[in-house]
DNA sequence: GGCTTAACGCAAAGATTTTGCGTTAAGACA
DNA sequence: TGTCTTAACGCAAAATCTTTGCGTTAAGCC
């Protein structure tokens, strides 16, 4: 009779995800993205390339399981007393760390997964860290802010701008970007 | 002695790009993305895959050109009367462009174009659509607008949620985006 | 310890991508 | 118009990547 819950996650499975996970990263380190290809992290990670294809699929997939992994954040948002300070670290650490070489890429990596699916987690994991924010200022007893109008006011500005424009957003525009969401003061 | 300008644009190459443009554009109907090699569009463009190899470098290179042209406005954004009929009009129209199947499959192939180099034109036309709303909505005596705020404020939130949200953004939400934008009215 | 089977390794087959070389034709100039 | 230069193309072989079938290993459960 075949028993329920039939899907491996301990053991070697989870070995060489981790080998898997190990090896995109150095070679991501060591430079040359344009021409990584999925028989390299194969051997990098003593794996047979057939292995990575019927567990991953295709190198882009691999690709977006590994940056989304690296983008779920270690630390809560950082508490500045206030929750317009809060915001403000938040969103300026965010935008720092995204605008950066391996930031760009990551984002990157993310829409590129076949259908984009990884997409959404990557956006559920920014609203959870907003969401933490929001859950601490009214724990305060301030007025709190709603998450959706925060992903609308500052992550998508701060996104957008990574992907489609030239430089980042700047440091006064994020200023009267929170103006916008919280109102001035 | 070598003379300048040596990049060849009319009769056999001109030729042989229209029919590849062609050529993807009717696999796309076709439906299959997934499975849309390059080898695939050669054949149907009558052309040998090496020479796209050579042209365009990759299948997403030549998807996010394609793209790109598909994306060029057709026509000036509607004219309502007023600043804010306008922008409301092309939003509109805009996010439900991008909505679409196609559409989100465009704004991705332009993402995916080796280095992202395809994005910033992209945003270049986005903006270009937008400075000819503020320029009208000035020759009426009318207030204008930033553009770069705009972009922000309204084409930010709404590629954001195309790319990463499930969702777009509702009709309400884009009426207070343009209450933040122009002011309450 | 024994059973079931998901996940892996290996290797052959299939498809894609790269590359060298001869040929075609676009653009410049007289 | 004719000639020259050379960018761009076609063809085919070679290299590389991707898929697939089959035997083997080991994870999860009794």
């Amino acid at each position: 009779m075949t028993t329920r819950e039939m899907i491996r996650c301990g053991g070697r499975s989870a070995r060489i995800q981790s080998a898997v996970h190990a090896a995109v990263a150095a070679l991501l380190r060591e430079g040359d993205r344009a021409g990584l290809t999925l028989p390299m992290v194969a051997a990098r990670a003593g794996v047979t390339p057939s292995t990575l294809y019927r567990r991953w699929g295709d190198l882009p997939a691999l690709l977006a399981d590994v940056a989304l992994q690296r983008m779920r954040p270690q630390e809560p948002p950082l508490d500045t007393g206030a929750l317009r300070g809060d915001l403000r670290a938040w969103a300026e650490q965010y935008r720092e760390e995204m605008g950066s070489e391996p930031g760009q890429a990551m984002i990157r990596d993310v829409l590129l997964a076949p259908g984009g699916q990884q997409a959404q987690p990557c956006a559920a994991l920014v609203a959870a860290q907003l969401a933490v924010i929001d859950a601490r200022a009214r724990g305060r007893g301030e007025a709190g802010f709603d998450v959706a109008a925060a992903m609308d006011l500052l992550v998508a500005p701060i996104v957008y701008r990574l992907l489609f424009a030239e430089a980042p957003l700047p440091a006064g525009r994020l200023e009267s970007l929170l103006d916008r969401l919280l109102g001035p003061g």
